[in-house]
DNA sequence: CAAAAGTATGAATACCTGTTCATGTGTTAT
DNA sequence: ATAACACATGAACAGGTATTCATACTTTTG
């Protein structure tokens, strides 16, 4: 029997979950997460991704590295389950997982392109 | 006057805003931010601060760091205008200037807590 | 089978980052 | 005024990080 009931989200977006201070190893788990989100050039390929499933060369050239550099990098975006991969042929096609990042970016972006709301050093 | 209207979001959660491999400089002010957050005694400070405005002593002895270190995080913190201080005698208080972030930890967090199905190496 | 292509990996190096330590600045108290 | 307090800051040092280079691995092609 069909229930027609909608979706309803347990929070509305005035969450706000933390009720102590964060403990050393949630923190580094954060830390290590949003560090991952760190470097220009991950951001660049992720982007890339966004876009389409490409091999390593593809890719390479995409963002303007050394194949190898591409490589590390993904090892480190496949830690942190950013991205997928499937083998085919002698190639390996990665792709996006989880595009919940794309999220991140949107919210991120905003808060970045907030005007500066005269804040001088004390 | 009170105008009891919701807020209402401008896009669904579904927003995938990215068309293009980003630019070096855009995705070099993401990763500016995103290394902001890749730091785990900052993601201390920052949810100590979402409890509460604070001195930097009372932080330090928080988040158990000297306060000369704190002083120096603050100071990153305050360039990405992610907290807000008002002098107070000789005190400094600070606060969560934007407490948009706390939505970047419940989402992550949410990622992080995703069960590992089963992600092999190459 | 040998060569080539595509990718991954380890070591080395240059760079960046965070803490400590010492010191400076401004404010309150004696 | 002088001492004590709260915070900020600069230099120095240690640890981490990203790229390059050389090499190894795997799959395809001739």
């Amino acid at each position: 029997m069909e229930v027609p009931v909608a979706k309803v989200d347990p929070l509305p977006d005035v969450a706000l979950p933390i009720q102590q201070i964060l403990s050393v190893e949630k923190a580094q788990r954060m830390a290590e997460f949003f560090g991952t989100l760190g470097d220009p050039n991950r951001w660049r390929i992720l982007s890339a991704l966004a876009l389409a499933e490409m091999r390593v060369r593809d890719l390479a050239a995409a963002v303007e590295m050394t194949e190898s550099a591409v490589s590390h990098q993904l090892r480190i975006l496949r830690t942190m389950r950013l991205v997928g991969y499937r083998k085919q042929g002698r190639n390996v096609l990665y792709s996006l997982k989880d595009h919940h990042i794309m999220n991140l970016y949107r919210d991120v972006s905003e808060h970045l392109d907030e005007p500066d709301d005269g804040v001088a050093s004390p």
